[in-house]
DNA sequence: AATATTGTTCAGCA
DNA sequence: GTGCTGAACAATAT
């Protein structure tokens, strides 16, 4: 699930729920998936402190503490947040968990364990020692930017839109999207788009994902002419009604329509 | 039972 | 250095 609109609903949940509340205790279930600070260590600087606000640089989520440190979460695939009270709503496979004095908890669940965890005393220098692109919902994002970065690349558009070095946030799933909504086929090299085709593909990005994140990652609540609905065995074309193509590009699962996005220029 | 799965990372190769 | 592929990671659902 969690790639940039879904991580931006985590962020937004995490401000409404776990702000400025003490941490009471932290209870770190699976300290395999914690790099870079170790168990005790997370938990020194956890514990008495609060969380004053919180940030997102593509999927990563950071939670800034009144130390001015950041607890980082990445969620892998199946990572998500869920802040509870009553212990009969506690998800099933919560990973690290934040107790505060008010008896709620803040869960850090993950099915998979490909979830991180990790802490960041400089929120920029985690971002450039994972050599992060830019967040491509950030507003110095702008299709200057866009073209100054892509027009040193060749693979696949579909790869260069999911390589977090390149652009950070957008994943699989989202990838079909914007290329379906601007009707260009994944596998097409990226140095052989026009550059009206590379405008195209620009003014898909933050429209698909804004929409997303205004309907909180809700995809039931998006437009009938999304894609997203429509993966999966026998999908069709919102707009055509064809049965899409399913096949691997870029090594990852990849729909789309035959019809609205050719491969010729 | 084989296959698939939204994530990143790394080795191997052209 | 670039880009692609496949594997690994982990645990489940179909």
């Amino acid at each position: 699930m969690p790639e940039l609109p879904e991580v931006e609903t985590f962020r937004r949940y995490f401000d409404r729920t776990s702000l400025h509340q003490k941490i009471k205790e932290v209870r770190l279930y699976s300290p395999e998936m914690i790099r870079g600070i170790s168990p005790k260590k997370l938990r020194e600087e956890l514990r008495g402190h609060e969380f004053v606000s919180t940030g997102r640089h593509g999927k990563y989520l950071f939670a800034q503490l009144d130390s001015g440190k950041d607890l980082v979460l990445h969620f892998g695939m199946t990572g998500h947040l869920k802040y509870f009270n009553d212990p009969k709503k506690s998800p099933s496979y919560v990973r690290l968990l934040i107790q505060f004095p008010n008896d709620y908890n803040l869960a850090f669940d993950c099915l998979r364990k490909l979830g991180r965890i990790s802490f960041a005393n400089d929120r920029a220098k985690f971002i450039a020692d994972k050599k992060l692109g830019p967040d491509v919902l950030a507003d110095d994002f702008d299709f200057n930017k866009f073209l100054e970065i892509v027009s040193q690349k060749k693979g696949s558009v579909k790869s260069i839109l999911m390589n977090q070095h390149t652009l950070a946030g957008i994943g699989n799933l989202y990838a079909d999207e914007i290329l379906f909504q601007s009707r260009i086929h994944p596998s097409q090299r990226i140095n052989e788009l026009s550059k009206a085709k590379k405008k195209r593909l620009f003014d898909a990005i933050k429209p698909v994902l804004v929409a997303t994140i205004e309907r909180k990652a809700d995809w039931a609540k998006l437009p009938k002419n999304y894609l997203l609905n429509d993966r999966g065995k026998e999908g069709k074309c919102p707009l055509c009604g064809r049965t899409l193509m399913r096949e691997t590009v870029a090594g990852r699962t990849t729909y789309y329509c035959p019809r609205h996005q050719s491969l010729k220029r």
